[in-house]
DNA sequence: CGAAGTCTTGAAAAATTTCAATTCCGGTGG
DNA sequence: CCACCGGAATTGAAATTTTTCAAGACTTCG
């Protein structure tokens, strides 16, 4: 586990901007498509935009969930964090995920931005009239609980049965799908610091900084620097990774 | 991880049996609840009830995906293996419980019986019908899909982050509350093996044993046999489970 | 260019797992 | 009804892994 440096807390960290659907980069992947195009201009009435910068907080752990998220650009952090500051990183949130229904009528999370973002909010009345007026909203709805459960449930296995190794490649494997990045594409970002990365898989940052020498050791990984990963083994990484694919 | 006995491939563990949903034991908890009264009937088309004795399996990983379940009696385990027999237990099914939705056209785990239990079985056909005609299921479904990753969610912070006896002391305690024991009940029964625990809680099974261990030591909790736990500090337990309620 | 924070590395400490008995419990059969 | 058998649970000791503590190197950004 990691404490937040004060960086995290700065001003203007969060601003709200106006918006343009229609032009929005990843509407194939939101659950904006999901809509009947006629029919999505209800939704955009319920939208507003946030940039967030860099460790900007979208929604902190205690306050009343008001709205769900979509996010536009950037990545968020999905974190829950114990009084004794044990922390954990429940997940990133990368472009055309959609977020932030629960069960509960209060945060359990706190949402923060990993690097400059920009997210759509949706307010949860709004969300719930579209869910009633549109049946296949609340279907996609649904497919994408049951995808994120299902991802939720892979993440349980890795942290309970995991090596650190195996955690790490697992993690670059699913980030790299994540991102959407191209199979000949031998380079992963690395927006998060190690600090993330270990509230991520259960591990200090010692042992994920130690893990990823191992895997740049055997040859599998090269680090240009700490935020960049470049594949050179990719089967190798992936038989590391294989007890989730 | 632990390896599994022989004596869980046993014949004739599963049987097909008749079904009288108006007398169910568990109607009002169950989503069948969620379809209004006179269309109910519809569900009803769709399922047949399974008995399964202890160990039993009710469905194999690598299987196509043809039903959902509802747990009418008894208790199940959802268990995800890995070539090596690293076992994780994904979750404990009690009677209630609606579950099999996922976004895989193959089954990840398997689901076995920990003792004797009856489970409804509803084809995936018909559900996705009943989706479509009953939005008042449809919603049910996604309710409870959040509810299943909020907790599955609070999972990974259990495994990512807590102690062995913080581990153990926050399972009994999601464990009284899911079969939904009265507050003055001290008593909470095990039906399921160490084994299973510890493959739940990310442990070995010599680790959750000295957690029971230490609780008792440290007069949490009394053990009458290894199957029956009798919380004797109601406090302390859930001072240890803090974490996660 | 310099300061602050981040990342890496090493060594010691702590925790959990592994290995190995022993004890306990439940079920079976005499 | 009781003794016995086998699997399950507990306990102890050694081994391993990961964490913790500490220091140094490297980035990044103002």
């Amino acid at each position: 586990m990691t404490t937040q440096p004060l960086a995290r807390c700065r001003q203007h960290s969060r601003t709200v901007v106006p918006l343009d659907c229609a032009r929005c980069a990843v509407r194939e992947l939101a659950v904006c498509s999901s809509l009947p195009p006629p029919e999505a201009d209800a939704l955009e009435r319920h939208v507003f935009s946030i940039e967030l910068q860099a460790n900007g907080e979208l929604a902190r752990a205690g306050q009343p969930c008001r709205h769900a998220y979509s996010v536009t650009s950037g990545m968020l952090r999905v974190v829950r964090t114990l009084p004794d500051a044990r922390r954990q990183v429940v997940a990133f949130v990368t472009p055309g995920h959609f977020f932030g229904l629960s069960g509960h009528k209060v945060h359990r999370y706190s949402i923060e931005a990993v690097a400059a973002s920009r997210v759509c909010a949706y307010g949860l009345d709004g969300i719930d009239e579209l869910r009633q007026r549109f049946p296949s909203f609340e279907h996609a709805l649904l497919e994408r609980a049951c995808r994120d459960l299902d991802d939720a449930h892979d993440s349980m296995l890795l942290l309970a049965r995991l090596s650190p190794l195996e955690r790490l490649a697992t993690f670059l494997v699913r980030l790299r799908q994540q991102m959407r990045i191209r199979g000949d594409d031998p380079f992963v970002a690395l927006p998060m610091g190690r600090g993330d990365i270990a509230d991520h898989l259960g591990l200090t940052v010692e042992t994920v900084s130690r893990s990823f020498t191992r895997l740049r050791e055997q040859g599998v990984i090269a680090l240009p620097d700490p935020h960049r990963v470049e594949i050179l083994d990719r089967a190798a990484l992936e038989e590391l990774a294989s007890a989730l694919h």
